[in-house]
This record gives C-alpha cells, structure tokens and sequence, in this order.
DNA sequence: TAATCTTTTTGATTTAAATCAAAAGAAATA
DNA sequence: TATTTCTTTTGATTTAAATCAAAAAGATTA
C-alpha cells in the first residue's frame, strides 16, 4: 500500500463509538458508510414477522456494512445494531469511490477481500443445508468460536434459523 | 470495453461442448478455468454421505466456475457437471489474471460482478433460513423460474436441502 | 438490596418433514 | 417395441424440532 494512498485513507476514516444495543444503521436509509470494527461486536439483521432475525455478525479487524445498500445505493432490509460497547473507524462510499478512482491498487483489495468474504458465504450456504440443529450449532462455533460466549442465545439461534430452546437444548448437550 | 481488450479475451477463450450428465470439473483437481454458458445447464454440486449435494445452477450468460479453487488455486469440495448438453466459451485462471494485470477496467469489471454475486448469496441465505419447505421452493422459482422445469426434481431437493419426496408433494399442492 | 426486566432453561405437546417402502411414470438402451 | 434404468409420486410411520407454557437464572434499574 502506497505512502499516499494511507495517508488518504486515514485523512477520511472518522472514529466513532457505539453503545451497546444502539442503532447503527436504519433500514430505511440507504447505508453509506461502511464501518471497521476496532473493538466489539456489530450485528446485521433484519425482521420478518416482526421478529428480527440475526444476519450477520462482525468482530474486531473486520468491515461491515448492508451490502446491497451500500454499494447499489438503495434502500435494503437490513438494519445494523451493537451487540456490545463498540468502537469503529468508518469510511463514507463517496470516499471509497474516490479511493477507487485514484488508486488502482484499491480495485484489487476489494476483488481480493471480496473473494475471501465470498469464501465465508458459501460456507455459510453450506452450514445452513445441514439438516440437524446440531450440526449447524457445530459449524456456528468453528466459524465464529472466539465471539460465541459475546452474542446473546437467541440472537445465534435466528442466525441459525432454529428456535432459542433448540438451541439451548444443543447446549446442554455438549 | 476498449478494443484492444475484446480482441485480447476473444484470443483467449476456446468453445467447448459437454453431453449431458458430462463431468466439467472433477473435484480431485484445482480448478484453472471459468466457463461462459452460450447454451445448457451447469450445475456446482458436492458430496455429502455419499450423496451429491446441488450447490447451484447456471445458465445461459452466466460463468460458472469452483469459486475457492479458482480464485486461491487449491482443491475444493466442488463438482461441476452437465444437466443439459452445453456449450460454453472457457477461459483460463492465467489469462483471466493477464487481463487483470494489463487492463484495469477487467478489475472494475469483476468488482462490480462480484457486487451483483454477493446478492445473490445474501438472497439464497435468507431464503434458506425460511422455515417451510413450500417457502424454499417459492424462492427457489422466484430466482430460478426460468430453468425450474429443466432441472430434475432431485437436484432442486438437494439444493433447497429438503427431501425429494417433500418436494413433490409441496409441487402437488400448487 | 429489592424490584423489574431480559435471557435462558426445562417440560409437555404438536407438527412438519424425514425416512422407509413401493408403485407409477419417463427416459434411455438393446 | 420391449426391457431396463432412472425419476417422480403416493402412502404409512417415525423423528427432530417447533410451539406453548412456565420456571429459573442473570442483568439492569430504582
């Protein structure tokens, strides 16, 4: 990475912190910022039957942001809240565009990043097609074992897409 | 599209023709090559317990290729055979890289379909977690209404992750 | 510290879908 | 065209997980 690319990068990134359970981002705005996690946990989700069901989750050293809203511009379902004290650094598309616009070598982290988190998604397809509760439990923990004990029951279990008890029955049994 | 680099991909990919029920790509080997469907079904699959397991369906204008093992250069899990007889244009991991490497719109250009990629996984992820097997199968035609009726029974049972005697019966029930 | 609220666990019952089994229908091959 | 093979449908039974209900445990706030 270029001398000036960082130095325009960190002139654009802003520090913020999130109170656990706080709003990050409302799906009814469109997302235009995408946030790295320096400390905590940021969670995506989004409701259905007006129960939120938990989409993903994201820990220190990682980006997120809503995906389709953020980078077509649009308005998505998903909504993004703490799931505990959080500090980021975020960064505005309009910057990232620029980003792109002036260096070519950021097109090629983001084909590169893109394709490792692209890696996690299948993995994700894959668990999700393994019939019993227990297996996905099982894959859930390999996957995110270091923030397993940090995110409530309940919202694990709508990641999985079974029912709390389910879960805490799994538990139990281990 | 500048011409100099229609000219330089239009070197580099070769038309192929598979039989139905042809193997494209065996999962013993890396995958070095991305296939451009002009005619036919491809479909990913793996194997799980002995029995294959449908990971996803493509048709014509779409690539199709073993993502992991393409893009990081190692074996992966992933089959890749013919529902139909096919016709394809195929082009090398290595010429894909050259173009990256000597043209930075192909870079733009795989960011932006990754973009549109990314979607579709978020989707599929979604309608996975929706409980009812009638509920995977109305996604499922939703995405794939064009192709529903040219892919055998089985295959759509094992990509939605439900058993081929459920889906007939929640076909019945339509 | 008590009181309230939230999350997790445990138990009983119901239900959707898997499994087992076999027949019917299509497609491929001789 | 008949025969074999593969695919889909239908029926009976079992099972894993959902739902319903309530208690226990853990946090948060007054």
């Amino acid at each position: 990475m270029s001398e000036s690319l960082k130095e325009d990068i960190s002139k654009r990134i802003r520090f913020e912190q999130f109170k656990k359970g706080e709003l990050v981002h409302n799906a009814d705005l469109i997302c235009t910022k995408s946030y790295f996690i320096q400390d905590g946990i940021l969670r995506t989700y989004f409701l259905k039957d007006g129960k939120e069901i938990s989409e993903y989750f994201c820990s220190e050293g990682e980006w997120i942001n809503s995906p389709r809203s953020f980078m077509q511009r649009k308005k998505d379902i998903y909504y993004i809240d703490a799931i505990e004290n959080t500090d980021v650094y975020c960064l505005d598309v309009n910057d990232l565009l620029f980003l792109f616009d002036h260096y070519p070598e950021m097109e090629r982290y983001s084909r590169l990043s893109m394709g490792t988190l692209f890696g996690h998604l299948i993995e994700r397809i894959t668990s999700l097609r393994f019939t019993t509760a227990r297996e996905k439990y099982e894959h859930f923990c390999q996957t995110y074992h270091d923030v397993n004990h940090r995110i409530p029951l309940g919202m694990i279990a709508s990641y999985l897409g079974i029912s709390q008890e389910t879960l805490s029955r799994v538990r139990a049994k281990r």
